[in-house]
DNA sequence: GGCCCAAATTGACGCCGTGTCATGTCTGGT
DNA sequence: ACCAGACATGACACGGCGTCAATTTGGGCC
């Protein structure tokens, strides 16, 4: 037993020619992966049409991950881990709701259209259907977003609301409305971001009486 | 050629056996694929669970569906026919921005709670992934409500905002309220209305101040 | 009833994706 | 130089996929 604790630790050394391998090849795996999702959309994927897209061999692919479910998700909650931690700050910054709720919407809507794989990816599915797929990492996020309410709420600069209801509905807005952001024509993230601000703010009556979809007067 | 016209028009008799069978087979199919859905999860589920659930043979399932794509579209398209004339019907009763909204909400969560559905499909999916697709019927209820705001700013009822946004705003809440509705310990589709009312038309300070999703004071 | 054609059903078939595993190769430690 | 273990490889067995020639069924017609 005691011997054993020697031979245990196999050195991972950073600079090893294993582990850079091993980095390069899951990377190459998942670039790959991007590039045919966005090409033939989630569901006509298959794990083959990944190899492919790589010099590895097929059972290679199964040392990295078990599934192509495994590689979207790995996609996303890289995303979802780039986003989370800006999202962090921009709330712990805000001193008001306002703030909070505003920062919140803007920095996400900045994010989706910044990022690209969402759009490309998930559109591509036949016909008119649209999916829409939520990680562990992109739940986590959703759990950080109400315990932020949460303790908002201790601090007393929110008040005491559902925070579970209140979490779900600005993801459900913020996701909604992400989603015909990318398809206009000129996309605001900002003005996306006072709507939906104003919206959890003061309610319908309080949004801009001018804004329309088409910019028809 | 002339001949011809006689013979077309294969006289579809609503008591024929043929149509009669060919109803009987296309529901059979439905059913199973529901049964097979739920038990399995959308994702595991291959065409042949579905025949296998059913007494037909494999080449019968392609008469009537394409995919298991198709198959789940046809489920959720017939749910979505069945409660969008309800949602049609209670927003067209309204003469305020309020009843407006509140019949909205009201109408989707009591239609959520009485249809499971999606909750028993989707939830199988491997490990913590949620999933939520969209089918072109679905889709369509989406323009309805876009269509009953515009025509309501129309008439004077509502503020002229976007309604493209708003249309979004709405439908986010409502399907991602309604996923922490269904498990709630004791669901309540009123106080979920409530909540999401409230929240369209005042916003988040007009929020009730005493709820909590664990009933904790 | 008997006949016929078209429509619908059947299940075996070829194709391809899946995940595995025995074999081979390379790395790093001694 | 040598070895052990980690990793890559691709052939393979399995099973789902969609098709299609053969068969059964339905109904129009006499």
């Amino acid at each position: 037993m005691e011997a054993e604790a020697v031979k245990i630790a196999p050195k991972p050394r950073l600079g090893g020619k294993r582990e850079q391998t091993k980095a390069a090849n899951r990377q190459t795996i998942l670039e790959a992966a991007r590039g045919v999702f966005a090409e033939l959309g989630y569901g006509a994927t298959t794990v083959r049409d990944i190899i492919r897209a790589t010099p590895l061999a097929s059972g290679t692919f199964y040392n990295y991950f078990q599934s192509k479910e495994e590689v979207y998700q790995a996609i996303r909650d890289e995303i979802a881990l780039a986003i989370r931690p800006q999202l962090r700050e921009a709330r712990e910054k805000a001193g008001t709701v306002e703030e909070f709720i505003s920062a919140t919407f803007r920095t996400f809507f900045e994010f989706v259209l910044r990022d690209d794989f969402d759009l490309r990816t998930i559109r591509h599915n036949a016909d008119a259907t649209r999916m829409r797929m939520d990680t562990p990492e992109v739940i986590a996020g959703f759990e950080e977003l109400r315990e932020d309410i949460e303790k908002a709420i201790a601090r007393g600069v929110f008040p005491q609301v559902d925070a579970d209801y209140l979490m779900a509905s600005i993801v459900g807005v913020a996701f909604e409305i992400s989603e015909r952001l990318v398809r206009r024509e000129k996309p605001d993230a900002q003005g996306a971001a006072d709507f939906a601000t104003t919206l959890f703010m003061s309610g319908i009556r309080a949004l801009p009486h001018t804004a329309n979809s088409n910019g028809t007067a």
